[in-house]
DNA sequence: TATATTATTGGAACCGTTTCCATTTTATGA
DNA sequence: TCATAAAATGGAAACGGTTCCAATAATATA
């Protein structure tokens, strides 16, 4: 591998020139310049970021934390973060928080830490798996991060996320204002501050329209396709007839919709289901899903930014307001 | 940030032996190990990566590229392979592909180049979007690298891929086997080297079979929901009537089934649909989805060994056979 | 033409590790 | 106790860039 000096040599130049003409800083006459971009063309020269990260104590990466929580959505969302980042040379770099960070929190931390010792010239901390003391703890010695879909008041400017308790609300709003009264739910987890604002707001819909739901036709699932299938099942057991159900996500809403069908029911006209988040998929399910879209996309670019700015005093422009939209497809249908 | 000259001068010490104690090789009396062991403690001491890489010319980071392709299955796959690097504290960095190479080969190119010039110790080439050519031109200059689902015979010990012929071969004769002789089909990219031979592997299947397939009933797709939906809208338009489609991955199967039922016809019933790959979904649409397993994960930890030996001369085993399997759910009924 | 400016240039010092070797300390054996 | 082997230690040199300043060349000005 080519260095510096190698080039400097081959060019007749000083290393300084070199230097000059790599970074486009400082003045270089025309000859020069044209002596030493040959000459790193023939030794095929490529500055080592290694060495430059000493210097500049850059290491030009920035870290995403605690990826694994939604499935799909993530994959569209990095690919946007990437695209944002890639104009300024920077990369990204992964660690994803433990799947079951309940049985093992150390190893959540772990993975964090992981990124630090990396380097990471920021870090992106996606979810909520880590705790918000822990968060705060972090943010006062490696201040660079920033929060996708967590909030903590603290450090508000850090923060992006939408409001889960409105978009909760709208999903029971709209499932009562299509003239359902006996109305089920497939929860998220309940244990994190984001799934239960969304089943607060989803339950404080009905509560002010008077709609009483049974704790019975409350199933808490987890996200997946796999409860998503069995809480419908669950709830299907019951001897309490229901004509809608509200899914904590569009994962579990499909499956639901799955196993409503494969009992012989029809969606929507024997139940209509909501789903929450607006997939890809959303649109090609049978029947095509009504859900309420969540701006992730924005928010992640926006946290992108932010972080950009943290890091590199840059001023990219941001933005902290993320408002969710219904989205009717044909899985609600009219009753009463 | 403490250097380890400010902890060797806290404890007393020489850097030589710090470097001992935080690379655990060589002597260091217990004593002394204590000493510096509290002193970088006391000065919250994390070594630099940067300088560590300088020195050592391993950046302990390796680059996925060209992940774009196949939704889903990516982000299960993704964390399989990150498990894998975790005990070898290296990271993994993205680049992906961009979407549309074909409108614009060379941002192709310059992605996977930022890789290089990151300083990757090696990188892994996800799918066929590279030219083969190009492929065998980088790894002339750059051998740590590894191929995933792509085959290239010159390099065959560096490709991880199945055999698509015979899944697409298995998809086709499944349908014959359940009796079905009018059959439809849409494609993945025929343009690629894999989607074509799946295809193939189809159309061969029906031949050994005396079976015909029109033209009109082939439409062409490209894994999308979209196409996938368009596509089984198309197919039902013509007035050709079929009992079964074969799919060339799961995504556009459960978007056609949901097309299909749009139209007021039932799968299985009227008309049987298998998909390709087995994602998680696939248990989870209406009615679950007949597929061929596809061992993503499996490859991927073999392709991901194989680079770490590669780059990291370490012996981890590695597996070249990757069988298929079909995986039958209810999609496919039987008929005549 | 002599002098003041400005544009170029070279290279030492530094960034924070690891490596390696010379030196010092400790342990061993006669 | 002393010679010798083994263990422990310190620190210079190197890794490949960037930064900065002093030195030189080119150009402008009087």
């Amino acid at each position: 591998m080519a260095t510096i000096r190698d080039v400097a040599k081959l060019a007749g130049v000083g290393i300084g020139t070199v230097s000059r003409v790599l970074s486009g800083k400082g003045a270089v006459s025309s000859k020069t310049l044209l002596k030493v971009n040959q000459a790193m063309e023939d030794l095929n020269f490529t500055p080592s970021s290694a060495a430059r990260s000493l210097v500049s104590k850059k290491m030009n990466t920035i870290g995403i934390w605690g990826t694994e929580t939604s499935g799909e959505i993530n994959r569209r969302t990095l690919r946007e973060m990437e695209d944002e980042i890639k104009e300024f040379e920077i990369h990204l770099i992964f660690a994803d928080g433990e799947l079951n960070s309940k049985l093992n929190p150390n190893a959540s931390r772990d993975s964090f830490d992981s990124l630090i010792n990396k380097g990471c010239d920021g870090i992106i901390i996606w979810g909520t798996d880590l705790p918000p003391l822990e968060i705060l703890q972090i943010e006062n010695e490696f201040p660079n991060i920033v929060l996708l879909n967590n909030q903590i008041e603290l450090i508000d400017d850090k923060c992006f996320y939408f409001d889960h308790y409105q978009a909760g609300y709208v999903c029971g709003q709209h499932l009562i204002d299509k003239g359902h009264i006996n109305i089920a739910c497939i929860t998220g987890w309940l244990d994190t501050d984001d799934g239960n604002q969304r089943h607060q707001g989803f339950l404080d819909a009905l509560n002010s329209n008077n709609v009483n739901i049974s704790e019975k036709l409350i199933f808490e699932g987890d996200y997946t396709y796999r409860k998503g299938y069995e809480g419908a099942l669950v709830l299907l057991k019951q001897d309490l007839p229901f004509t809608a159900l509200f899914c904590g996500n569009d994962q579990s809403a499909m499956s639901a919709i799955a196993a409503i069908s494969s009992k012989g029911f029809n969606v929507p006209n024997d139940i209509s289901v909501i789903g929450y988040d607006d997939m890809n998929i959303a649109s090609y399910t049978s029947p095509p899903l009504t859900t309420v879209r969540i701006p992730f996309n924005r928010m992640a670019v926006s946290a992108t930014r932010r972080l950009l700015n943290l890091c590199y005093e840059l001023e990219l422009e941001i933005n902290y307001d993320f408002p969710v939209q219904l989205i009717e497809r044909q899985s609600v249908k009219n009753v009463g």
